[in-house]
DNA sequence: ACCTGAACACCGTTCAAGT
DNA sequence: ACCTGAACACCGTTCAAGT
């Protein structure tokens, strides 16, 4: 039977789990994480709202497999081959610039543990630091740091691309959160104002590289 | 007018954003992140839900306030005097127990950036390495990087206790993800199957506490 | 087998009406 | 001023009915 499926044969019917994870992803990337919805992915499709669930378990499935589709394309990329720790730094990078371009990828990666996005990070780095020879009882805990600095730079980078949905100006946004900031009392928050200063030329790529860095620089203590 | 406020009058009828937020953490950690309901807040304080819109805007203010409740006691709690890199360690185990104790702030503290319970644990992390002596330009990435970092694992944990809602068996949970990890394909997963076999003796605490280990010896490297 | 779309059991939020 | 709770505009999901 496998031989009787003709890949010629897609007309603009018939759904598919790949078909909806695709058009999810349009939807997610054009109008944002709250668009999506069982009705506008639907409406999209020409469909009714329970068409989907012949192809999609349930809304978190779907939501998963399209931050697959994303990550494992990121982290697939970024596997060249050279120096180990220049790898994971390019991966983490990967995982940074993609999150960028898909910033509901970083709400989804925090959202469920281990899913299969996350292992595949984590067996990419992981692999990199056996590599450069990262002690064996070490290797797991420093897998771990790496990748949960990138998730967490995820997080805020998604939580902050949320608030702002359109391109809006990003020196404004920055000004604006450096004045909160020196809104607080300075005797309770002496660093938050020291901070506020610099806050024009922050670059949220080079902090999230400069944080990278600390964690190899860690790791490169352990020999 | 304010001194005619008699505490004593604390009858049971009188609502307050206090008291909301105080009843909301109770939801939160007897029922989980999703039984926390306007409906099921209002009938927990006998009224309707429209009061609630009285004493606070909306849900994510609500979210928002009971998150920086438990935030702040934990910062707090750990800030004491001392080598500055060993209370940034113990602010940094103080939010995780936070985390351990009310798992739904683990998800709060990483969907909205920015927010005063993550600007407090920056500002807390910011005075021990100034005191430490992390030369000024390198300052505000150390203390992004660890306290991404903490939220990495903040937001990690959180999602998967949110799996497991009632007190699970751990060593069983465990085992069965590494039963998922050994059904991955050995040569895409190498790494993971290295780690699988271990991971019976594995320690949350201890591994989020070896991650900031590992940042901090990066910092120390800085000088 | 796959699709359709009304219906179910919820949400957060609003608002006229009460006290 | 504060509360009440029905009503609004949505959700994800189910399921009888169609093809």
């Amino acid at each position: 039977m496998p031989s009787v499926e003709s890949r010629a044969t897609r007309r603009t019917d018939p759904l598919s789990r790949d078909r909806l994870v695709q058009t999810a992803i349009e939807i997610l990337d054009t109008d944002g994480e709250d668009a999506l919805t069982f009705r506008s992915l639907a409406a999209r499709l020409t469909t009714g709202p329970g068409a989907i669930y012949h192809h999609v378990a349930s809304k978190s499935e779907l939501l998963r497999a399209a931050t697959t589709v994303v990550v494992s394309s990121a982290v697939d990329g970024a596997r060249t081959p050279g120096e180990p720790l220049d790898t994971v730094r390019a991966l983490a990078l990967a995982v940074f610039d993609a999150i960028d371009a898909h910033p509901w990828v970083g709400t989804q990666l925090t959202r469920e543990p281990w899913q299969l996005a996350v292992v595949q990070l984590f067996e990419a780095v992981g692999v990199c630091l056996q590599e450069y020879g990262v002690p064996k009882h070490a290797r797991f805990d420093a897998v771990s740091a790496l990748v949960n600095c990138v998730l967490g730079s995820a997080g805020q980078y998604a939580a902050a691309a949320r608030l702002l949905p359109r391109d809006t100006d990003r020196a404004l946004v920055l000004r604006g959160i450096a004045r909160e900031w020196e809104r607080l009392d300075p005797s309770d928050f002496p660093f938050m104002h020291a901070i506020a200063a610099g806050l024009d030329e922050h670059d949220d790529r080079e902090q999230f590289l400069a944080g990278v860095d600390l964690v190899l620089a860690g790791i490169r203590t352990i020999r």
